[in-house]
DNA sequence: CAAATAACTGACCCGACGGTTACCTGGTTG
DNA sequence: CAACCAGGTAACCGTCGGGTCAGTTATTTG
């Protein structure tokens, strides 16, 4: 019997609904054991449902991952967004980004996001993805040469920054447990802090130790809708 | 007819030389395409070789993965080595090692390096390589601590900015080209340097910009001769 | 309540891949 | 030069996994 991980209240076709849970648990699968190491039998598996009706709600493994790439490009692009409107210097823009960001793809509704592997997608949907993913490394580089510019930040290589900031996030991915020591939040600030001053113009002599304690909220956002409607013509 | 990449002058068997090339192509395959998504047909015939002729070298497609994986610790822990004969405080010892660490992971000889999917390996290979990295890891944290302690390095939280590190730095293997804009050692002092900034006593107000001009070369030592010798019985 | 439609299942197809085996071959050696 | 053997090859096997489809069950609608 179809059980689909009790997320659906029993009768009523909420299709949009097991299409994000769908997607979340495929994108858990894949950041553990890989695209290619996961198999839909699993997934399936893991929401009480056959294989076979998983077709129901996307039409191939591979645009599964599409799927999932594609949503954690709209969680990128939408911190970057918010952190435009909210900072006041460069500095300030780019710490904002960074901690929403995380806080965003460690968070369980936000969270499905899949890093790597992205040369297991064909090539048209491949190059979909550099491109957002592009941009946004070129929104988080601007931002960078903003703060260089307005001397809240350090002069520095804006690309290699870039690059050292995503990756002491992303790894995030790899040692992050929920129910650990920290919460997701938590992390955010603590990392953005350290990152802060990595590049700050007039770095702090001291950081907030204890996380727990140090760690305003940010409102979090709802996770923007997955994109095609109803299934595939 | 055998080739192996003609990186054996012909003749004569040179096991040990054909297993490590065997090891480093491995490793870049996994490195790309994800170990479930590499086969060993493809590995094969990279070094102009049929899959069988693999067998003479490695047991099974799993321990290939477990000896990157080995071969890959045996770098990190020899950095750490030298770092702590080499380094003056904390904060300098933990920047010799991150830098070599990279050079030598970036580097052409001990690059064969696989980060993600421990899961892959039978749960044997997996603890003993777990046990390895968090040998490594508690080693960096000592020297956090260490810093700490001599006042080289702010007060943080050593678990949180190790993971920070790691990650700026295992990052690299996503965006690094040889041949690109940077070279290995380049890259690993202008990181380094950013991520001695973010953890300093008292860091300084600029870093140095051009990579190329700044980053002395330290001498590389010959990647550890791999494990095993000649065939398992 | 009946007809229509959406959701799901179980069985099946087929290609890919890890691993094995029987056979070949060319260089070393007694 | 005959015997040997490390190092290869080609062909094959079994399994696993993505994808399909005919048919069953549930749900909506007239």
């Amino acid at each position: 019997m179809a059980v689909w991980k009790n997320v659906v209240p029993a009768a009523s076709a909420q299709y949009d609904r097991k299409r994000e849970v769908l997607l979340r648990e495929a994108a858990a699968s894949f950041n553990r054991r890989g695209y290619h190491g996961t198999s839909l039998a699993e997934i399936a598996k893991k929401l009480g449902v056959t294989k076979a009706a998983l077709y129901t709600y996307v039409p191939s493994k591979e645009d599964l991952l599409y799927y999932c790439h594609d949503s954690a490009m709209d969680t990128a692009m939408e911190s970057l967004q918010k952190a435009r409107e909210e900072g006041a210097d460069g500095l300030q823009k780019l710490s904002i980004t960074l901690r929403r960001y995380l806080e965003l793809m460690l968070g369980e509704e936000g969270g499905y996001v899949v890093l790597l592997e992205e040369n297991a997608m064909k090539p048209v949907h491949m190059r979909a993805i550099v491109k957002r993913r592009d941009q946004f490394e070129l929104g988080l580089r601007a931002l960078v040469e903003e703060g260089i510019a307005d001397g809240s930040i350090v002069a520095c290589n804006a690309k290699l920054a870039v690059f050292m900031a995503m990756g002491a996030l992303n790894w995030s991915r790899k040692w992050y447990r929920p129910n650990g020591e920290w919460t997701g939040p938590q992390i955010a600030f603590a990392l953005t802090q350290m990152l802060e001053r990595s590049l700050s113009g007039k770095p702090g002599a001291s950081l907030v130790l204890d996380p727990a304690l140090a760690a305003p909220e940010v409102e979090l956002v709802e996770a923007p809708a997955a994109r095609p409607r109803r299934r595939p013509a």
